[in-house]
DNA sequence: CAAATAGTGTCTATCAGACACTATCGA
DNA sequence: TCGATAGTGTCTGATAGACACTATTTG
């Protein structure tokens, strides 16, 4: 700190707090949203499932430290995939080991096989997402993750984000299924199909096809170079909708 | 904090810091986007404009520090307009005073008389936001400030947050001028209402009419029940859209 | 051939965008 | 009566949603 304005910093009715990055890393497996966990090894909530993190160091970002956790828990290159910030929670008794405030990250990956076990030997696991009841997770880590999981199927509805799901070469099928599993509700596939070729550079065919598959080859894609999907692909969900009788 | 986990705490890598609640406040004034900025009292940036803002205080909740500020700065009840937090700036030096992360508010607000000077006797105004020209803001709060009217932007193109702007009772060209002035393009103005009237609960009509205007009066309505608009009223500005050619 | 999966075509209701006309005030 | 502002009607092209059919593989 620059000594010159150390007399204003101390004259504090505020407070020093630690960050603490949590990441909310959803992927697709056997058809169904799931979310890396972690056991936690130390008090408090020793034992207890938690989502992967851990505190922001000297000199780093936010970012920076996502993007950190993100290759300690997973052993993934984070520039290669979607990485997004959430809203931070700050309840003042949220940790009881003091104030710690937490900057969550979305991180969607593709299907991983299996995640590193975390440095300090805690059990890292894919959990599905609709197993994961309320109150199951240490801390608020159960709000973090409805926070996530919402902030994923919006951005599906608004962006190509799908395609971080998918390991290359993938089918339109299997981008389908990963609205399917996000939105927790069946897509046509005929209008799906329809709406991904219609925007350009949401999909690029590879020319070759999957084989070995029982049933007609399905053409396969990579990832294409958009990022916005205009017009939206909104799903039927309801929700909070007030609009349209 | 508690004496049990006094010694996890203490094992640290990580990073004693401050929070900091900085305010986007956006209302429309002259048909212009306005924000309010104060002129800082103290160093580091003496004189120079910047964004409201506070550190985070011992046991508060961000959210609360955020009303907090907002009633500070302009005297207004933050329950009754819209506040929404916007991601972290945590850059290491972008406060020379030492690390502080600020968590910055979007807060949109009718048009109001004029702030209250701040506490500190800091002198508030309302600025332009066109007016405020790169690197003019100290601090990264011209970074802040993007980030807010961007997601005002976007807040207009699929919620009814734009009544959040307007002082009832309104009419359907004030709404249509908020449009214009955030998005900061033209407006149709009977495709314009044909979508807002034909939305259930975006406005509701108060039976009156504006009167002492030239012109045919005007119908005056208040804020509807409506939330979210659905489908989305998507402005004409391409941006970053790819898609449809 | 049957089962399974992939892909295409069509119809319709809705909606966004463009645009011209009518209505109601003050001066 | 004129200027100014408010509000309504209509046409068209695009598209989302619903749905039936054809195509290509494996067993």
């Amino acid at each position: 700190m620059t000594p010159a304005y150390a007399s204003l910093v101390e004259a504090r009715d505020h407070e020093l707090l630690r960050l603490a990055v949590d990441m909310v890393i959803l992927t697709v497996r056997d058809e169904r949203l799931h979310t890396l966990v972690i056991e936690r090894g130390n008090p408090p909530f020793r034992g207890v499932a938690a989502l992967p993190g851990g505190f922001l160091r000297a000199a780093e970002d936010p970012l920076e430290a996502a993007r950190r956790e993100l290759r300690e828990e997973t052993g993934l290159d984070a520039s290669a995939l979607h990485l997004e910030q959430l809203p931070v929670f700050g309840a003042p008794d949220r940790d009881p080991r003091g104030r710690i405030v937490s900057v969550p990250y979305l991180a969607i990956a593709p299907d991983l096989p299996v995640p590193t076990a975390g440095s300090d030997a805690r059990h890292a696991h894919w959990a599905a997402v609709a197993d994961l009841a309320r109150a199951m997770l240490a801390f608020d880590h159960n709000d973090i993750l409805d926070a996530g999981v919402e902030r994923a199927r919006a951005r599906l509805e608004h962006t190509t984000v799908a395609v971080a799901f998918c390991v290359e070469p993938f089918t339109m099928g299997q981008l389908r299924m990963v609205y399917e599993a996000v939105w927790g509700e069946p897509v046509d596939p005929r209008n799906f199909s329809r709406k991904v070729i219609n925007t350009a550079g949401f999909v690029v065919p590879t020319g070759q096809r999957r084989v070995g598959d029982a049933g007609r080859p399905a053409v396969l894609y990579r990832r294409g170079p958009a990022t916005r999907l205009h017009p939206p692909m909104l799903r039927a969900d309801l929700g909070q909708m007030v609009g349209q009788p």
